[in-house]
DNA sequence: CCAGACGTTGTT
DNA sequence: GTCTGG
DNA sequence: CCAGACGTTGTT
DNA sequence: GTCTGG
């Protein structure tokens, strides 16, 4: 599963990376602890060309009542998102990257829970495999996301059974416009090699946002 | 037919 | 114990 | 994911 | 919007 993660880059350093040719939401400051329901830059492709925005983490299917849901939406499971009517339409059309330099996992221990932070190996932005949609109520409009989660491979070491679907750069085309059995097959694990480094339990408070979150053990 | 759900993980 | 908020 | 709340009425 | 349960 992937509850928890951060995106410490710069704005200009994720243009670059993400080779975005719109910002729509260009404020941007680094993240050390992203959680549930905040608004973080996905990377979208409307056939305009890579555009930046700020989007809730915690998927509103456009057919929400309430722009809300009773249930967790901030994971879809790769085998079931093309069938799942919360995630089905967005899986088909609505698919997005979200940049990320680190994930977080707990792991059960003798003193309770311990966090680690999941990052590439050498360090570096990475791009999760994401969907989006847009809710339209009074308020105005919602652009929300969720992250596809895959069966963890041998690069978690064990540490949890599942992670996020993780795509190399020469995939991010592909999964942003591509279509039919060539999107599906990014479905798995890409084999990149994985850097897992216990963190301060600082970071369990969801209201901590500072590089104390990677402070080691 | 209408009403109600629509999700994931980990733990018991 | 379970739901909500971040 | 974890942390924190979890409730009602009447009065200001 | 679409599927499942009754």
């Amino acid at each position: 599963m992937c509850g928890r993660y951060n995106l410490v880059t710069d704005a200009q350093a994720l243009v670059d990376f993400f080779d975005v040719a719109m910002a729509i939401d260009p404020v941007f400051v680094p993240r050390y602890n992203i959680a549930p329901t905040q608004f973080v830059p996905i990377v979208r492709d409307q056939g305009r060309g890579r555009d930046l925005l700020n989007a809730r983490w915690g998927l509103v299917p456009h057919w929400s009542r309430e722009g809300e849901t009773k249930y967790s939406t901030i994971n879809a499971r790769a085998e079931t998102v093309a069938e799942k009517p919360t995630y089905r339409a967005s899986f088909r059309h609505r698919r997005c990257l979200v940049p990320a330099t680190g994930f977080y996992e707990w792991k059960a221990g003798d003193n309770g829970k311990q966090p680690y932070q999941i990052t590439l190996a050498g360090g570096g932005l990475l791009a999760f495999a994401g969907l989006w949609d847009r809710w339209i109520g009074q308020e105005g409009e919602l652009f929300s996301f969720s992250i596809v989660v895959t069966a963890a491979d041998a690069s978690m070491q064990g540490l949890h059974e599942r992670m996020p679907v993780m795509l190399e750069p020469k995939d991010y085309s592909t999964w942003l416009t591509g279509s039919g059995d060539v999107v599906s097959s990014l479905l798995r694990p890409h084999g990149q090699n994985l850097e897992l480094r216990p963190v301060s339990r600082y970071v369990n408070s969801p209201a901590h946002d500072d590089p104390r979150c990677l402070d080691p053990v």
